[in-house]
DNA sequence: CGATTGACGTACG
DNA sequence: TCGTACGCCAATC
């Protein structure tokens, strides 16, 4: 696979567990802050990739699981980032700014 | 090979 | 404050 596919998993695998981060930090700390978009394409070929990559740990910059649909029920996303910690109401993340990760500072490129 | 879409983000009305 | 429009890159039709 292309390496850049590679870095948005490896960035989303470093993603803590009871912490998210989103498609445009992503895209920003790859150096395409203008492509978020390839960060959700990269998501939706991350199925079947190993190991596994937590997307769901990935959500847009307002903290709502906008991608939720895509794992396989709506309700997953949401009752697997709330077993991990992270406090989900109506598909959006409860004090998103706190649990937020941002790769550009804890990776610290 | 051209047109459309997509798990986004920002700008503008 | 909410809704609509546009840009960006890659993959799929």
């Amino acid at each position: 696979m292309n390496d850049f596919y590679e870095m948005i998993y490896e960035v989303v695998r470093h993603v803590p567990k009871g912490r998210v981060t989103s498609y445009g930090a992503i895209a920003k700390y790859l150096g395409s802050a203008q492509s978020s978009r390839l960060v959700g394409w990269a998501m939706n070929q991350a199925h079947g990739r190993k190991p596994p990559v937590p997307a769901h740990r990935v959500v847009n910059r307002l903290g709502i699981l906008s991608g939720k649909h895509h794992f396989g029920h709506p309700k997953l996303m949401e009752q697997m980032l709330a077993k991990e910690g992270v406090k989900v109401k109506k598909d959006t993340v409860q004090n998103f700014k706190k649990v937020f990760w941002d790769p550009a500072i804890e990776l610290k490129l």
